[in-house]
DNA sequence: TTGAAAGCGTTACCAG
DNA sequence: CTGGTAACGCTTTCAA
């Protein structure tokens, strides 16, 4: 237990300033009565002693720590990044403090849950890919607000935000259709990932309702690499003329291919459409139409959880959607009339 | 003062388990002496209340918040984020957690310190861009250990974790220069980034020594927008064949403004050197020379300097600078023998 | 307006 | 090994 260096406390001030403790506490309280003389011989020697009063008592009289855990599974992707700066905006302009948690695999989680237990954080988001309903129902056991971005899954105090991955898929195959697409792919994220596979039964939805094949699918990990890869072994089974991505930068790494490995034309003679419109989509190398999954509304919907169930306490199946808008850029070819 | 739900306390346990309170305490300290069957009638009945100690009270004791406050300015790029993530993951392993805290201006940064210093945070590690000597100076009032990356600014309580920006900044000039180059132009970012302000001393050196004439100069605000304008704005003024940017979302957007905007060839006719090597940079449609700014030797060095201040209290003067390694790639020619 | 005192949940110390 | 008690720094209540 190595000890820190001690702080100035409201009695050192109060000492100092020849006033009792309370007077002290009253000063640094908002709407305090305090006589004038006081509150000036208080701050003096507050500034004297460079007090400024812990919360850490409060957290033990109230319950209620202000800190809110943001966990997080891999900031490389961009989207991320810009999901993750709202979130910690916005719980700040709120009043509480952002706890940042990387974790790497379900086994980090569980240890990492424990310390978050002992801080007594009010709530948890998580912005994790992978989440499965038995960690969901774990998490729940722990009474303590969670919202979980983009996985689905459900429980008593776990609430979900999803991108409406489904309508997106449909959207994708409509669109690809209406441009002239014939032979259909889609290149995947993990297997496991919720959100990757919803887009996938948006896309074979999509394309079943049109009367069109199913889409050939090559799963890869959401990353540039894995769509370079994954139209390597594409094409190595077949040409395709449209594809939807489970993200960006899948997409990106395919165009590159398309353009740079295969030689072949974007948008002449493949179509490709992303997701999460991060910043790089819309670079002038690759214009890329993709979807934007609305962060704002993403986190706008998943503190409005954290509220809901602080105020309201467990319940099931909460669950917000987030509509996907398209943006279509050069990477696909304008719509047949 | 919203209370928030009451957590079982070590008292709870106790009185379920018919047992002390210390008792209870001495069972989740590690190496505490309590008899088998004490501990087990603990342990039931710590699992029945859902019982996890507090970390708060012991903050008390100790002065250890074991919070470590990150600041960013913007996670847009994506060199931040990867050095964010680093710094979460070791100064967990390091058995901290991290307060991820977003700042937009200084003004923001005021309101913000006042809230870390209740929150007693063992230390600050700051990646803002731009911070002044001022800034710094009223950070070290708070006797808090504080280390900021890439600023080159250090008081008492301030230290400071550099890239080698000058010297990366000689090494561009030199490559450029025996690849041929003849007019130079540095792409900036804000007049007052430490960082684009060294990297631009050492380019101009690096010419100087070669008896080269200086570089051109655009400011910028180190987006890929602002990459865009700024050739625009170089070439309305007269050609360049040879620059030095930045950082690489700079020099990614110049690249493409280069090919598409005013149809020259890249390395042919112009070539690009960017900084960070931000993971866009090896993609197949930029191959950008860069440098390599060892995110992990950065983390490490203000981890340690986080460490060292701790223990040993305010000092003048401490700065670690890290090494950048030159990864030349597509976007340069190849050097003359 | 003021000061005294209780209480929050924990660990460390001490006597048994 | 066990239980009682002090201490941490704050806010709140209560009397003065």
């Amino acid at each position: 237990m190595t000890a820190g260096k001690r702080y100035a406390s409201s009695t050192d001030v109060a000492r100092l300033a020849g006033v009792s403790q309370s007077a002290v506490s009253r000063t640094f309280t908002p709407g305090g009565s305090v006589s004038a003389e006081t509150r000036r011989k208080v701050m003096a020697a507050a500034d004297a002693l460079g007090f400024r009063p812990s919360i850490i008592p409060q957290i033990m009289l109230t319950n209620r720590s202000g800190l809110v855990a943001v966990i997080v599974g891999g900031l490389r992707n961009a989207f991320y990044g810009a999901v993750l700066e709202r979130f910690a905006t916005r719980l700040r302009d709120a009043g509480h403090q952002v706890l940042l948690v990387p974790v790497e695999s379900d086994y980090t989680l569980d240890t990492v849950l424990e310390e978050l237990r002992s801080y007594r954080v009010d709530a948890i988001v998580s912005g994790l890919a992978v989440l499965s309903q038995e960690v969901a129902d774990a998490l729940s056991a722990f009474r303590i607000p969670i919202v979980s971005c983009n996985t689905s899954v459900t429980s008593d105090w776990v609430a979900s935000v999803d991108s409406d991955n489904r309508g997106a898929g449909r959207a994708a195959a409509d669109w690809l259709h209406r441009c002239g697409g014939t032979r259909f792919a889609f290149l995947a994220g993990p297997e496991e990932s919720p959100a990757s596979r919803d887009r996938l039964d948006g896309f074979r939805a999509g394309l079943a309702a049109l009367g069109l094949e199913p889409p050939r699918v090559i799963n890869g990990d959401y990353t540039y690499d894995s769509g370079q890869a994954a139209v390597s072994r594409l094409f190595a089974d077949g040409p395709a003329d449209a594809m939807f991505c489970a993200n960006d930068l899948v997409a990106l790494g395919a165009m590159d291919r398309i353009r740079n490995g295969l030689g072949l034309r974007i948008p002449e003679d493949v179509m490709v459409i992303g997701y999460d419109d991060i910043p790089s989509a819309a670079w002038e190398s690759y214009r890329l139409s993709t979807f934007d999954q609305d962060p704002e509304g993403l986190v706008v919907q998943a503190l409005d959880l954290v509220r809901e169930m602080s105020e309201q306490g467990p319940a099931r199946g909460r669950v917000r959607v987030v509509e996907a808008r398209f943006i279509p850029r050069g990477s696909t070819r304008q719509p047949m009339a």
